[in-house]
DNA sequence: ACAAAAGTGTTAGGCCTACACCCATGA
DNA sequence: TCATGGGTGTAGGCCTAACACTTTTGT
């Protein structure tokens, strides 16, 4: 209590006389960048996208998009426009989960990075694979990556488990319409169990959050499976009384 | 992936010729804070600890405790500095729990904060209370806050809530030794809900993370509550099955 | 013809909830 | 003596988990 927040910071200048280091402070400042850790679902095993670094340091090692936060913009703004920038990615609904400020994650200068999350569907994903250098990876063939970002990823899976016992995030993995079988496969990826084939289709319907899509009518032979479709309607009136999703 | 992100930065100089402005980067960097909202708990009611600003901006405002991170420690390594400096508890394990990004969340530059919490118990407190500034309020009386501080403490009680249902972390906030009453007060406090005491006697003990303090023995006539113990060993392997806390 | 996917019900056991009485203490 | 806090058990209902067979399609 005896210092005030205030007497440590002033307003930077930009002298811009010859110097390139133009902006300037009475105390040292990190660099922040945001992170975007992005999980994809083929419908059987979860993916990552990663991008490969065309630059030292890790020159050639794959790492999650992201990069430098400008002055105008959130953290979240600045992980979707690295994310559209380095992967071609559009309008993806990020969620800031953790912060990595290790004081040497970054051998070039202090630096801090707000990490993200997003949840896409590959089905709306393959047509817009702008950037070469990103790639899809299954869980279980990820390469080694650059900086600290093995640590990221790690807390990155270990949010989504815990998230998904509180919000039906899964259905943003999913195309519009899906089979039962591809959900469960989507739990069973996510949270790292099986269930019985019965007793996911029970506890799903009784939630009440899917609609049965009505396409097979009466002609098509049966054993087409049912394909349904996330109410959003009926999870928002569910979410307003307080509820858990329990797996 | 067009631009590479190293051409973004650059090692920072200090020149220190008669500016004070001294350490300058060829982009610009936003000032980063620590802060810590602190919960305690009395046996009745949580509270929150906040100090009152000295200065401007938002002089008089109560505020959590935190400050600007140094460059060679951790945001989490700030925070408890912070604590320390302005409320005088010392050692208290602070989680981060969210970073606010907000442009103009701080009026004198860009400033983001990595966002903290901690459980203390009350009782263990009260001695060590350095600063007259600091000061503890039920969350039902908590003033006006400065900054984006309501938004903070908002955030913090909805992660608090969502978190003591993974991690006991509930008993951080107890004295080593505690009732059941007071156990069953602080998640009913936490959760905002009221159980039934039976019931959540039932549920607690089944758990099996209680150990009973022996000390009543025969003598002390009976009807004096029977006090109960955090068992962490129980805890730790109960957790490395996998398991949940359902309240 | 075989394997893989998908649709469909029942049962037993465990867990959750609701609920009431008595005793001791302190005001 | 009255209010408060605290200890204790049971019954009913609901949910969960375990479990098998049949049909269809594609290989």
């Amino acid at each position: 209590m005896k210092e005030t927040l205030s007497e440590k910071v002033q307003k930077p200048t930009a002298n811009g006389q010859g110097s390139e280091l133009k902006y300037c402070y009475k105390y040292p400042h990190p660099a922040v960048t945001a992170d975007c850790v992005i999980f994809g679902f083929d419908g059987i095993n979860i993916k990552v996208l990663l991008i490969q670094r065309g630059i030292d340091p890790y020159k050639g090692k794959w790492a999650f998009p992201g990069g430098f936060m400008n002055m105008d913009e959130t953290a979240e703004q600045c992980a979707r426009r690295e994310l559209e920038e380095e992967t071609g990615l559009k309008d993806v609904t990020v969620e800031q989960f953790y912060t990595f400020t290790d004081v040497k994650r970054d051998p070039r200068e202090r630096v801090i990075t707000v990490a993200h999350y997003a949840l896409v569907s590959l089905s709306e994903v393959k047509g817009g694979d702008d950037a070469e250098e990103a790639q899809w990876f299954s869980l279980d063939e990820i390469p080694s990556l650059a900086f600290d970002h093995e640590l990221i990823f790690r807390k990155a899976l270990k949010v989504l488990k815990e998230r998904i016992c509180f919000e039906p995030i899964g259905f943003e993995l999913l195309p519009e319409v899906f089979k039962m079988s591809e959900l469960q496969n989507l739990y069973e990826a996510i949270l790292e169990v099986k269930f019985d084939r019965r007793n996911f289709y029970n506890k799903i319907t009784k939630l009440g959050i899917l609609s049965e899509v009505e396409e097979r009518a009466k002609d098509a032979s049966r054993r087409v499976p049912i394909m349904y479709r996330f109410n959003a309607e009926k999870y928002a009136e569910l979410k307003s009384k307080g509820f858990r999703l329990e797996f």
